[in-house]
DNA sequence: TTTTATGTTGACCGGTTGGTCAGGTTGTGG
DNA sequence: CCACAACCTGACCAACCGGTCAACATAAAA
């Protein structure tokens, strides 16, 4: 056996080729989702951009259905993990400023989940209906007491709270969403590292002004 | 011939014919188009939806892709005839409120619409390529020139024209675009009179606030 | 080495879809 | 009243889709 064994196998293990065959056909359907709609989307398609027969998808992950979910619910663990930044700040600046810079950043990232999230919710979410009823309903009253009680503490403006987190979410997914709208306005050119920064400081602003915060 | 024949003929002139049913199809369509995206949609749900057999359909728009880009088309215009507020306005309280406002009552009143364009700009516009290298980019133009006049002449604070109406565009279509995750949010019910007017009323405070013109 | 569980795949199938078309009905101008 | 054009529609078809399966390949366990 040589020495580079353990670092670079040449045959993978059996765990490391179920991940990693998973991973590859997430990322494939994520965007051909994104792309083409749950409708639009076939399975030869995805399977063609993973690099697989068409076959091996369906050995794991069983339907359309269930291969779509998944990708449906991890978009929005992403986010999830990105919100608890509201939590630890001391006041609307640091903690919408921030989860505003973290929820762009997402829709850099990851713009194709995004555009399936707001599929999924545009068609009535048929599949995540479960999640918006109990976790996103959840974390929205939380939120919404977490702003409240800034404005109690007059550390900003008194804003309808729920308001103010449908324009964050409206705003930030918006370049993701629309994002070939926004390229197109832009010359046909994605925006640009300088850009995003442009586009990260303005929304801040605006918001942060919107509430009284700065 | 009867003395009403003017007002309610009981055979309809033929003229009358093409455009009740050409109407009639496409309300369908748009509907249709927004709830199950363009690939999930077929023919014959919207020949029931619109209470016309299938074939009928095809007589009116030769094509499905015909008949979505019809659609498409529709809203877009609908958006345009809102944004003549913009021109007219003395300064941003007048044109970019007005312009909030005219955009919220649309999102109300034409959720399906606003739905099919979110759809068809995610999916990388593919049918209206055109109209937003032409039309959409020039409207978009002369509205960041008007903003940037009212900047130039103190009657707001100098913020990115561009984000600013993207800022608009994303916050109030999101209400027809996610109204299904703010129904849910709103315990299942859709928002009243009195809610829309708090929606309406607080994107307004939050905008104008936050481009200082109030 | 043998056995077994996991991974791989081409070929296939029933069901659905967009679109066609022949043959009929109805309104309208002459 | 007639002839023509517009309108209507059941029946049909080729293409495509999600999903299945038997046969095979390979890695891990015995």
């Amino acid at each position: 056996m040589p020495a580079d064994a353990q670092i670079s196998r040449l045959k993978p293990r059996r765990t490391d080729i179920r991940r990693e065959n998973e991973r590859t056909i997430l990322d494939a359907a994520e965007k051909v989702f994104a792309e083409a709609g749950f409708g639009g989307a076939t399975m030869q398609l995805i399977a063609d951009m993973a690099g697989l027969p068409k076959a091996n998808l369906h050995y794991y992950f069983a339907t359309k259905e269930d291969l779509y979910r998944r990708v449906v619910q991890q978009i929005f663990e992403i986010w999830l993990d990105a919100a608890m930044l509201f939590d630890d700040a001391p006041g609307p600046v640091e903690g919408i400023g921030g989860y505003i810079d973290a929820k762009m950043d997402i829709s850099r990232t990851h713009p194709y989940g995004s555009k399936v999230w707001a599929s999924e919710v545009m068609h009535g979410a048929p599949v995540i209906q479960d999640y918006l009823e109990t976790t996103l309903r959840d974390w929205t009253e939380g939120r919404i007491r977490a702003i409240q009680r800034w404005i109690d503490e007059g550390k900003m403006r008194p804003v309808n709270p729920r308001h103010l987190l449908y324009m964050l979410w409206a705003t930030t997914q918006h370049y993701a969403d629309f994002g070939h709208q926004i390229q197109t306005l832009n010359n046909d050119r994605p925006l640009s590292d300088r850009q995003w920064l442009e586009a990260k400081a303005s929304v801040k602003d605006l918001v942060l002004r919107g509430i009284g915060a700065i």
